[in-house]
DNA sequence: CAATCCTGTAACTTATGTTGTTGCGTGGTC
DNA sequence: GACCACGCAACAACATAAGTTACAGGATTG
C-alpha cells in the first residue's frame, strides 16, 4: 500500500474552507489536492458525520466548514476518517498457539501501545487553528518579514 | 498493504533458534512461522549480514544463531530487516508547493517524529532475552504454577 | 416543470508493497 | 558423485489506498 494520505489531505482542505468564502465544490477541493473529486467526497463523508462540516447539493452547492479550526484537533480529524491503522507493522497472525509467537507479539504490542498513546495524544494537541497560524507565519515570512536575506550587511 | 510482519517473525524465529539444538533449515523454520523457506532466507539475510546469525550450506547446514538474545535488542532486529517504515499513514507529496499543505506536513511530521522516537527507544529498550524470559513465565504457568485452576478447594 | 448542478454511492481499475511460489545455480557434506 | 541446503532471480497472489466511471437523487434556477 502506498501510505495513507487522509488524514494529511484533510487537515489540508479544511484549512482551506476556513479561508474559503461560501461553499467549495469536490471538484474544486479536488483540484486543491491534487486528487479525483469522488476521492474527496469518499473522505469528507467521515467529516460531515461528525459535524465538522456539511455538504448541500444543487446549484451553489459544495462542502463548507461546520466549526471553528480552533475546536478541531488533529485527532478528531484522524477519528473521523475512521482511525486508520497508525503503524505499518505488527504481528503474523492474531491468535498464535506458539507461546514463543505470543511472547513476542506482547513485546511488541506493548511497544506500539506507547507509541500509540504519544502518537494520539499528540494529535490532540494540536488544533487546526495552530497549524492555521503556522501557515499564517509562513505566509508573511515570503514577504513581510525581514528574514536575513544577504541584502543585510 | 498488509501490515508487516518481517520484525515479530524474525523475534519469534531468534529465540526458538536461542533454544534449538544445532542448525535449523529454512524448511524447519517456515514451518515454525507457517510460511515459506524462501521467504524465510529472503528475511533472516539481513541478520546474517549483521552477524547476528550464519547460515551453513550443504548436510548438516541451515541457520545457528551467532550471538547472545541479552546481546540484541528488538530495535537491533528492525534495522537488520531494513528498516521498513513504521507509520501507515504521511504526507500526500513530497515537496507540496501549497504553503497550507507546507504548514500541515510540518505539524503531522512532528507528532510522527515524536512517535518515532519514542518507539526506537523502546524497541532499543526490548533484549530477545527479556522476550524470551516472558516466554519461560509463559511455559511455567501452563505446568507448574498454581493457576487458579478449578481443581483448588 | 424542466434543466442544471452537485452530492452519494457502487463498481471497477490502478498502484504499491508484503508475502508466497517456482526454478535453478552454487557450495558444502557424506 | 549424490545429496542437501542456501542464494537469488523472477513471477504470482493478496491487501489496501487511490483513481476512475457511471448513475441515482436531491436542490436550485429560470
Amino acid at each position: 500500500m502506498r501510505r495513507d494520505s487522509r488524514l494529511s489531505r484533510m487537515l489540508h482542505v479544511l484549512i482551506h474552507m476556513d479561508r474559503h468564502q461560501g461553499a467549495a465544490t469536490s471538484e474544486t477541493i479536488a483540484a486543491m489536492l491534487n486528487t479525483n473529486p469522488v476521492v474527496v467526497r469518499r473522505t469528507m463523508a467521515g467529516l460531515r458525520d461528525r459535524g465538522y462540516v456539511r455538504s448541500g447539493k444543487g446549484h451553489g452547492g459544495g462542502w463548507s466548514l461546520a466549526c471553528s479550526l480552533a475546536d478541531l484537533t488533529l485527532l478528531d480529524v484522524y477519528r473521523a476518517i475512521g482511525e486508520p491503522p497508525l503503524f505499518a507493522f505488527g504481528p503474523a497472525c492474531d491468535r498464535p498457539e506458539c507461546l514463543v509467537e505470543q511472547a513476542v507479539d506482547a513485546a511488541v504490542a506493548d511497544v506500539l501501545k506507547q507509541a500509540e498513546n504519544l502518537l494520539l495524544e499528540r494529535l490532540a494537541s494540536v488544533t487546526l487553528a495552530d497549524v492555521a497560524a503556522d501557515f499564517d507565519g509562513r505566509m508573511g515570512s515570503l514577504t513581510g518579514h525581514s528574514c536575513q536575506s544577504r541584502k543585510a550587511g
